[in-house]
DNA sequence: TCTATTAACTAATACGTATAAGCTAATAAA
DNA sequence: TTTATTAGCTTATACGTATTAGTTAATAGA
């Protein structure tokens, strides 16, 4: 690999001269026209490549970015790196992948994280227990951390996640507008982001005037579809002949579900009932009829994500700075397709 | 952040020491086991990290595995990351994420590799020409390279898939098993994996003594929902009552979407018509009925393409060598559920 | 007892870059 | 003319580690 001593010798000047060309801020130094010239086209000429790693080490500033998830963290978390990692390259970072065993943080992921030099962590998708052992960790060490999704028990660094409270009015507002007043939820189990959509759409009733059947809101898994099938069956034999016209599901795959148990219960699709996804997962598209649900616009949220890391590793922390602040909502987007019609007249 | 000075400083030995201990193969030289202990303890006392950016920089070897995909190609490549990043973590290596624009490879993509003196790249999911691209400058610097997936027009490096022959023929001969004997399939479109997979099943069929209607031997896209509905209305409007028993399909989207269309013309599934999907995407299990489908076993692919650059970097190449590999060959597994039954008695 | 060997360390150097400090020649200010 | 300033460089040093080549003291061999 060339070097720049090489190119030095090669152009007839320092190695100092050919940093101030090709290094980092070229401000710091006048360098005239003409040698600048003749250094660029040296370099170009022996194919010469900045070493990063230098770089990284002479400034102390790494310049890359952590990202840490674990092997259950399958369903959106590519539209999120792809976020991620455009952002980082625009600012020349890049980003170090670390999964994690299924055993959540331990010691050997902390080790990886410190042993880069990372100037940031970026989280999701972890157990609660996991993010307080990092927020712990990184602030002990002072590590910058953003966390994607909704984890409100991590008490360091940056949260980002979508607003999921407007999603819900969303789909809400969209189901009240075609007609209907009859409507139920399904939640995908207990923790803190079903808590707060639970919350967001009895909140969205209220506000329409409409009243809230505790009947029909319910918790249920978010993707065993097996305990997902049993719950809307009982659902529906719970409520026989009244019934809800549309179906709030807070995952798309609980929306596919209920309507294939729909179907098999002889309802037919829109017309009889509506159902609406969240988070308009690749599949949303593939139900039939095919689903309105909330994008969650996870590209978004990573280079968010991305980009408070990078703020916060060039800016520094001032002295009354804690580490820990105010949450980043992105706005979601509703889209509508198939799955949600005119409520069925009575 | 502490250094090993700091660490020999406190033990009352020299930095050489510390890096004996701590660092490397620490059998290159000998150390008292009393002398070990108290470095040990000193680093630990401090909390010292190793610093990997000095380390790669001295050695030369980075130990940074790149990954190059483009925004498009979503559907697996989650599960081929958890199989590159435990491979490469295990062997103290670490993955750096490059996606692209749009726009395919281009000089900074290549920038970015070389940057960071990566022990290799592994790509996957790119057009032709990005391969070519690829294939050529990596050569030139003779960067360690593997792809995934089907590329046969990359001269450069390992290539490393799932073997789709073998999955093809598992898909058919299941089939047979339940006494199918009318078999057509749906490829995704004009592509080399397109082709390999419809020759693999023109060549299960010959082994199996059956005929080969061209006429059952379809190509339609791979994700392009309104392209499939229209090709598999228009066959199943050619075929009439001479329908074929079963479809092999080149995907899972394009099997939903034959399901979806032979039940909105009243077929029932899997009954009168058995239906096989490719890959095992998540979706696949959320179709109805659920979809027989084959599992490429993507963490295993991914797991060998960074076990082969870990190798190739830390073997280097004989002169011998010309840089390109035999193909490995990932076998694949056949995951049987409902979408696949008996053969209807004519 | 004297030399050869070895165990257990230290000193010194290098890796490729960034950058502060120093230097020279040219220009500007007086 | 003398001095101050500046443009445009170079020299020197540092970053944190790995590693080679010593160095010392202890042990073994004769």
């Amino acid at each position: 690999m060339v070097t720049m001593t090489q190119v030095a010798a090669r152009a007839g000047v320092s190695q100092a001269t050919v940093s101030f060309v090709l290094g980092g801020q070229a401000d710091s130094l006048k360098i005239s026209a003409q040698t600048r010239e003749r250094v660029l086209s040296v370099a170009r000429e022996l194919g010469y490549q900045r070493n990063q790693l230098a770089r990284a080490m002479i400034t102390g500033k790494s310049r890359i970015l952590g990202v840490l998830t674990s092997p259950d963290a399958v369903g959106n978390i590519v539209q999120i790196l792809t976020g991620i990692v455009e952002a980082g390259s625009s600012h020349d970072y890049f980003v170090k992948m670390i999964h994690l065993s299924y055993s959540g943080v331990d010691d050997d992921t902390i080790k990886r994280c410190m042993e880069w030099r990372l100037a940031g962590v970026m989280a999701l998708g972890l157990d609660d227990d996991s993010y307080r052992r990092l927020a712990q960790e990184f602030r002990a060490q002072n590590l910058a951390m953003s966390v994607l999704n909704y984890a409100p028990v991590c008490d360091w660094g940056v949260r980002v996640h979508s607003d999921d409270g407007q999603g819900i009015r969303q789909v809400v507002s969209h189901l009240l507008a075609l007609g209907h007043r009859r409507i139920a939820f399904f939640g995908g189990g207990e923790c803190s982001l079903s808590e707060w959509r639970d919350a967001s759409f009895r909140a969205a009733l209220l506000e329409a005037g409409l009243p809230v059947h505790d009947l029909w809101i319910r918790q249920t898994s978010w993707d065993v579809q097996e305990i997902i099938e049993a719950d809307v069956h009982t659902f529906f034999q719970e409520t026989g002949q009244d019934r809800p016209t549309a179906i709030v599901c807070s995952a798309d795959t609980i929306a596919m579900i209920v309507q294939r148990v729909a179907r098999s219960l002889g309802l037919r699709l829109p017309d009889e009932l509506s159902v609406t996804g969240y988070s308009n997962a690749p599949l949303s598209s593939f139900s039939d009829p095919s689903l309105t649900s909330v994008d969650q616009r996870f590209p978004e949220i990573g280079r968010a994500a991305a980009q408070h890391l990078i703020r916060l590793s060039e800016e520094g922390r001032s002295e009354h700075d804690n580490g820990q602040y105010p949450d980043h909502l992105v706005p979601t987007r509703l889209v509508v397709r198939k799955s949600t019609a005119d409520a069925p007249s009575r």
